[in-house]
DNA sequence: CCGGATCCGTTTCGATACTG
DNA sequence: CAGTATCGAAACGGATCCGG
């Protein structure tokens, strides 16, 4: 995961900071809540090795899509947030939702969120992107 | 690039199939116009290798986004074309577009491109969709 | 416990040279 | 033109260890 893409045509450049196998997984997670804590997101199923993990929330931070900061309520963990930047791939990861749900049988997308989202995609980006922020 | 995500999760399964470096840099290609055949592809600035691009190639017709039939123009080469599925990654990769250009200075999207895109999502997203479909 | 760091065997990548 | 063969470099993943 080093920065050697030499193009500056679109797209080039983002997969050039979330276009590896975990980014957008991690990302994920933070985006719609699941985890805010390293050991939450080792755990969200999809086998993450320690190091690869510590590398891409080291590599996310360092390019401003995540901020990590100390747990007030119990000081020896972090909490992983996203930065308004980070927050902002939110609808590639809704584009990737809608994507896999029509095409792979296998994706266990919530029928009814991936409904809600292909009739009414603005609502439910806010909504998500609200829940996101509360946090 | 072999399959080995174990989720089934939104979006693990998505990765599996174009969350590589290279995959939606191929689709882009081909998708905006840019080119058809191998050599196009090769040549299209990003640098990609001989092997890896005729690996990716090979991939993405497998896994049912794209289909290779032989130029009946020029019976030595092949033109790529993409099938309804990879054609519909392109919401996907009008978002990275859009982030790229929100938040990357060397990105060279157009601007008057992107201006449009923000204005009228769907407008540009058939436009570029029938443009697709006429090659 | 939490968040890693380190070590290490295996897999994948990528640049170049070469071929049908 | 459209790839394949080769081979060193990089990334991955599992296990284990460690400071706080």
């Amino acid at each position: 995961m080093t920065t050697r893409r030499r193009s500056n045509c679109p797209i080039s450049f983002t997969l050039d900071l979330i276009g590896d196998r975990w980014s957008l997984l991690i990302l994920r997670d933070l985006v719609f809540g699941r985890a805010r804590f390293y050991r939450q997101l080792l755990e969200s199923g999809e086998g993450i090795a320690t190091n690869v993990l510590a590398e891409r929330l080291r590599r996310l931070e360092r390019v401003g899509l995540l901020s990590k900061r100390r747990d007030p309520d119990d000081r020896k963990r972090f909490i992983y947030s996203l930065t308004p930047k980070g927050l902002d791939t939110l609808p590639i990861l809704l584009e990737m939702i809608l994507w896999g749900a029509k095409y792979d049988p296998r994706t266990a997308a919530p029928p009814e969120f991936v409904a809600r989202l292909r009739k009414d995609r603005e609502r439910v980006l806010a909504e998500v992107r609200a829940r996101a922020e509360e946090k």
